[in-house]
DNA sequence: ACCTGAACACCGTTCAAGT
DNA sequence: ACCTGAACACCGTTCAAGT
C-alpha cells in the first residue's frame, strides 16, 4: 500500500472516532507510521488531505448510485433504494457526511474533488430521469428535480443530525421525510 | 453596553468577516478591548460564546417568522416571505447560517440555544400550520410537512452554498428550489 | 524522490495574582 | 465580581538536512 493511500485511510479512520478536530497531522503520520510532516510531501496542507478523503467518499457515493442505477427493478424502486443508502451513509458515518456535504473549507477546493462531487449529482440525476421517464416522477426539468430531491434529503440528514427540528410530539425522522417528499412529488394519476 | 454583550457582538463581526476560525479569543478580546482570556468570565469557553452568538440569531430569526405570521396576507404569502427572508439571510450570512444549522460542535450544545433554536422552528411550522388551515398546503401531519418544508429550503440554502449540485445545464438556485417545492405540495385543487 | 527533526507563530485553556 | 499576564500543551506550517 502506498504512502500516500496509507495516510488517507488513517485520516479517514481518525475522522469516523473522533471529528474533524481529531485529524491532526501528528495523529495521522502517528498513524500511518510516518513523521507529523510526512503528508506534505504527499498533500497541500491539511485541507487538502481532508479533501483528498472525502474524494474518495464521493467517488464511492457515485459508484454506489451507479451501481443502483443498472440494477434490474422499477426506477422508482431504485432511486428509493439509492436514498435509503445515502440516508444511512450520513446516519452512520456523520462526520464523514459533515466533511462531503457541510464543510465550507473543504468545499471550495476546486478541481478532482468539485469533479467527483458532481459526478455523485449526476449519477444520482439519471436515477431521477429514469422515475420521470416512467412517469413515476413528475415531467419537470430533471437538474431542478433532481437538486430539490437530492438538497431535501441532504437537509433531512443535516437537520436530523443537528436535532434543530425535533418537536415534542410529531418528531419526523429522515426515512418518513423521504416517504412524504416521494408521496407529494408523484404525480397525481398515480397517487 | 454590557461587557458580555460586547464579546458577543465582536465574536459575530469576526464571524461574518473571515469565518469561524477567525473568531479567536485573542482577537475577540482584542476588539472588545479586553485581555484574551476575560471571555472566559462572561462564557464557559469558545464554543460557548460561539453558542451564544447562535442563540442571538436563533432568537432574532422566531421573531421575524413570529412578525411574518402576524401580518394582513394570505398564509400562504406570509410563508413565501418567510422562506425568501431564510434564504437571504443564509446567502448574505453564510458564516453565521452555517454556525446555526450546520456545526455540529454548537448543535450539540443543550439548554438556551437549543430552546432557541426550536422556538425558531415552532414559529416556522405556525406559518406552515396557517397554510394549511386554508388548504393552501396538503392535510398531512404538520410537524411533518413543516420538517420536510424547513429541511429542504435549508438543504438547498447549504448545498447552494457549497456548489454540491451545481450542473451545466439547467442549474437551480434556492429561489427556483422553494419555488418548485411549494408547486408540488399544492393540493390537486388549486394547481 | 521521500522523509525527518527542529523551529516558529498561533491557539485554547489554566492559574495565580491584582483591583 | 471582574480582569490581567504568564505559562502550558497543542497545532499547522516551514525549512534545512539527511538517505
Amino acid at each position: 500500500m502506498k504512502t500516500s493511500e496509507r495516510i488517507i485511510e488513517s485520516a479517514a479512520a481518525l475522522l469516523d472516532f473522533g471529528g474533524v478536530a481529531a485529524v491532526t497531522l501528528r495523529a495521522v503520520g502517528l498513524a500511518s507510521g510516518v513523521s507529523h510532516n510526512a503528508p506534505y510531501k504527499h498533500f497541500e496542507n491539511r485541507d487538502a488531505l481532508l479533501g483528498a478523503v472525502a474524494t474518495r467518499d464521493f467517488q464511492k457515493l457515485a459508484a454506489t448510485f451507479t451501481a443502483f442505477g443498472q440494477e434490474r427493478a422499477k426506477p422508482l424502486t431504485k432511486l428509493k433504494k439509492a436514498l435509503q443508502a445515502f440516508s444511512e451513509y450520513g446516519r452512520d458515518y456523520p462526520n464523514r457526511y459533515h466533511l462531503l456535504f457541510s464543510n465550507p473549507d473543504i468545499a471550495k477546493q476546486q478541481g478532482e474533488l468539485q469533479q467527483a462531487a458532481l459526478a455523485s449529482f449526476s449519477a444520482f440525476a439519471c436515477l431521477v430521469a429514469d422515475c420521470q421517464q416512467t412517469e413515476a416522477l413528475p415531467p419537470v426539468p430533471t437538474p431542478a428535480l433532481a437538486g430539490l430531491l437530492y438538497a431535501s434529503v441532504h437537509g433531512l440528514i443535516d437537520l436530523q443530525a443537528s436535532g434543530r427540528m425535533k418537536t415534542e410530539k410529531g418528531f419526523m425522522n429522515v426515512s418518513e421525510g423521504i416517504a412524504l417528499l416521494l408521496k407529494v412529488l408523484a404525480p397525481k394519476g398515480t397517487r
